[in-house]
DNA sequence: TTGTAGGCGTTATCAA
DNA sequence: TTGATAACGCCTACAA
């Protein structure tokens, strides 16, 4: 029965160039104690043959794939889309291929995919918004496979993980704050699921700075939301059925979208009547209009950043089990702050947010 | 030399249970003909042993991977990581893992990874945007592997080759005529690059629409730009800089929002000084103000179909070298019409959109 | 129903 | 410098 694919090996190269199998395979890899004429005569085999080296052989012989498994809730928002072009851009230029899972907010279909990543062979595993507590990961990480969790629910785990954590609570301190001094009073808040740490986190700022400026905290001005436009909608649905909020702070930037679709079907002028502030910082944040004032990550860094610390754990484990933070810091725009951006202003920004590398990634090298 | 990740294997296993190798690989595969005494032991001895199968070997023996490889030509542009997500849920589904690989708009990029991909031992391949030549893609892919390829330039191919046309000249004929029946007159285009067939085919609809109503074609009026935001940006500054149209018919939404914001920076009204239509759809779309006319794919309908083609041609060769066609729609906004939507018309298109599955998907559990 | 032998395509260990 | 030979972990005949 031949492999489905290929079908010339590198015994049949060895065997045409008239060399073992094992001169054959150090001219493949480049090995410098070759003598040239016989490295001339493997290389032109292969080339006859079409010679296709098998990565699946080579992984097993070896015990590395060049592989990393990318878990993340959903790539189509934007956040996690543009964090994953970071990590495969940084990824694939040291050689390594990216998995790409998605499980939304699923436990279960978190634990498959971890355990299908690492029987699979991955060398190291980027997880994104894990649910899985300390414990859990423990168990399905046992010593396997470097793993960098970022913004993940576990705050410790086995000596092989580390930890990126996105400065939420900061964050989010900075939106409330900024409503409040605005002089915003009934401030609500669209929470995110309550399984998602950034989801606590922020949540936690909210409750600690309305208590910080003696405002009484109201349950019944806190709804829970999928971190999606339509989350956002049927929250801000529910939310301004019963409430008159005069602004609510937003779990995502996703969520302030669909806040905005409500608010604008009920006339309500955002930010007159309702102030809105999102989270995240993704690119339609700023083309809504009014635009959006949100707490900002970059989250192509930040790709970059959780791919580079999976890598120096792979090169040497003494790497891992480090906790890092990485920052989020408040833009304020046109949905927080009753006057809005002037021609000159609302300019700028769009031609700032034109001429970003997130806007403009195939762009650079025309430039 | 240990392998770098499992310590544990089937003949561990084996040998624990006291059975022999073939007897645990059958367990493991859950063979029928194993007594339930032998199965439990084995079973048993591989959860005291914390046995991890490898894939790996798994897939040198039997010559399958259970991977697909996918390539697009940028995941944070919202079209594909929604297509994507088509593809990785319907392939998921089937229990295939999923690569993911970024090509920008680079042809030697695009043949390293789908080099990379059938090395790596795919089992099948999807390409999104292909640059490839006929014969190019041929050499590729000689005899490898079941490949479809989704708005390629490659108008044939290998055997195991199928093309998924998406009805880009269609849908472009729809969105010219409906400016020219609105009454516009001088249509510029910014174009796609022309490496790129939807760019080409858009192009040429949009040059046939003139023809049929008896309007010039004139060259100053096509710019061409790279696929994003920054793209359509500088492709606006350098038409609206010496031109006047009064209508633009752009490659894309992106390019289209980028050339939104010159119109705003320049103080134009849209659609009154400049009417603008996009492609694709994309979330953003209807959520920027005007909203966007643009012509609609279902993006994530798409991936489903995609990789639901691959996976046919894996399960029978004989379902390979098709060609499908994918439909793309004209939708009327804001953005080419000069009335506005009403208060109503507003309300119900937003309502539309947060309850769509693309703006919902991780809500559906919930609902 | 279970065990044995051989092979999947490479790399690695040692002599030669 | 090169060449046998043994892993790597699993699967598939075939035999018992």
């Amino acid at each position: 029965m031949p492999s489905k694919t290929n079908k010339v090996t590198l015994q049949d190269v060895a065997d045409l160039a008239g060399v073992s199998l094992k001169t054959a395979s150090n001219v493949k890899n480049e090995w410098p104690y070759v003598s040239d004429q016989v490295r001339a005569r493997v290389k032109s085999a292969m080339e006859t043959l079409g010679y296709r080296p098998s990565h699946i052989a080579r992984s097993l012989a070896t015990g590395k794939s060049d592989t990393i498994g990318v878990i993340v809730p959903d790539i189509s928002n934007p956040f996690f889309s543009s964090a994953f072009r970071g990590c495969e851009d940084t990824l694939s230029a040291q050689g390594y291929s990216a998995y790409l899972c998605n499980i939304d907010e699923d436990v279960e279909k978190e634990k498959y995919y971890i355990n299908l990543l690492v029987e699979q062979g991955v060398d190291g595993l980027l997880l994104w918004g894990s649910q899985l507590e300390a414990e859990e990961i423990e168990k399905v990480l046992t010593n396997a496979v470097p793993t960098v969790s970022i913004d993940g629910v576990a705050e410790s785990g086995p000596a092989n993980l580390s930890l990126i954590q996105v400065e939420n609570y900061q964050g989010a301190r900075q939106a409330v704050a900024h409503l409040i001094e605005k002089g915003y009073r009934t401030v609500a808040h669209i929470a995110g699921t309550r399984q998602r740490l950034p989801a606590r986190q922020r949540l936690a700022a909210y409750r600690d700075v309305l208590a910080e400026n003696a405002i009484d905290y109201r349950p019944e001005l806190v709804v829970e939301a999928w971190p999606s436009i339509g989350g956002g909608y049927f929250a801000g649905l529910e939310l301004l059925e019963n409430q008159k909020p005069d602004a609510v702070f937003c779990y995502n930037d996703l969520t302030a979208i669909g806040l905005l679709t409500v608010a604008e079907e009920r006339g309500l002028v955002v930010p007159d009547d309702l102030a809105i502030v999102g989270f995240d910082d993704i690119l339609p944040a700023a083309l809504v209009s009014p635009m959006l004032t949100t707490v900002s990550i970059n989250q192509y860094e930040l790709g970059c950043f959780a791919a580079n610390q999976v890598l120096s754990q792979i090169a040497s484990p003494s790497q891992a089990s480090r906790q890092l933070a990485f920052p989020a810091e408040l833009v304020i725009r046109e949905s927080s702050q009753k006057q809005r951006f002037s021609i000159e202003e609302r300019r700028a920004l769009l031609k700032k947010i034109a001429s970003s590398p997130s806007a403009n990634l195939t762009a650079r090298k025309k430039s």
